[in-house]
DNA sequence: CCCCTTATTGCGAATGGGTCGCAATAGCAT
DNA sequence: ATGCTATTGCGACCCATTCGCAATAAGGGG
């Protein structure tokens, strides 16, 4: 909620310039469509970014919403990430560096530097040959203050 | 894959036990869905709850299917867990000691000791106060098989 | 065994996020 | 400006799941 999005917003300049290499056609839908998620900056769902690209270019129709997701996505200009019961979320691309933490009672998303994760990643790739994807998906679970909130019991019974 | 569901459904006699003391009234949709459940074994969708229960006692609608999943979840008798882009799959309860990896290329489903992700869920915990639920929400990412069959470049390009 | 309360069922309509088909529109290379 | 065709807008559609409601039936009390 806060704004590190100011550093999206920046690189976003970049990334409209590669919608000129990268598909066929540049539409002002489609320009205006990425340029939303940049400054949006992350952690959005697809409605979300329907309706404040609505707000900027109110003939758009969702339908073009969802296929320039899809298209941008497929040309890595922007991905999406899957938190847990919620809708995707979509960021511009380059957002490397950390994985998601989806709390499932108060919806809380948080980042983690994705070092943490590489222990269980090597483990999986080493014993299942798995390669685990905390990119495109996030750990679902219980936040501190949900867990606190709760009293201390097993979470099992939730 | 096949037929460890012997165990199961020799447990299930034990659950449809408890159904009397743990839901108000006993039906035979309710007393045939939670068999169901039992005998399948685990890793089974709605809809194929649906369906079996449906070759049981035809006149059971899908709706009572939905309904008595989440009533039996809610007691504890039987539980869910999310499979990334796939539909929830159902268990009975009692399912403890392992957890989910989900190829997202063939969709296959392995299960993994949970002791392996006990490290994560330690380090989670001490550094974010997070509690992962594995439980619940399957590890997504590509097989062995599937990643080989990519060849071994980086999975990062989706 | 019957009655009564009320949990549960079946039905069909609704929901909701997203996709699709198609005709109209509009990039952009020439 | 022209033509080819990618892209758009619209509205219908999809699909798993949920909901509203009247009818049904479980099971405790008499």
């Amino acid at each position: 909620m806060k704004h590190d999005s100011a550093a999206h917003a920046a690189r976003s300049d970049d990334l409209i310039d590669h919608l000129k290499e990268l598909t066929p056609r540049v539409t002002p839908q489609r320009r205006v469509i990425l340029q939303t998620v940049c400054d949006l900056g992350g952690h959005v769902s697809a409605e979300e970014i329907v309706s404040e690209v609505a707000r900027r270019l109110p003939s758009v129709s969702p339908s073009t919403v969802y296929r320039n997701l899809r298209a941008l996505e497929s040309v890595g200009l922007i991905s999406h990430v899957h938190m847990g019961h919620a809708v995707a979320q979509y960021q511009p691309a380059g957002h490397g560096g950390h994985h998601h933490l989806v709390c499932g009672s108060c919806g809380r998303i948080q980042k983690i530097d994705n070092r943490i994760t590489s222990g269980l990643r090597r483990s999986l790739l080493a014993s299942e040959g798995f390669e685990a994807d905390f990119e495109h998906f996030a750990i679902y679970g219980t936040c501190a203050e949900c867990a606190d909130r709760k009293g201390n019991g097993p979470p099992n019974r939730g």
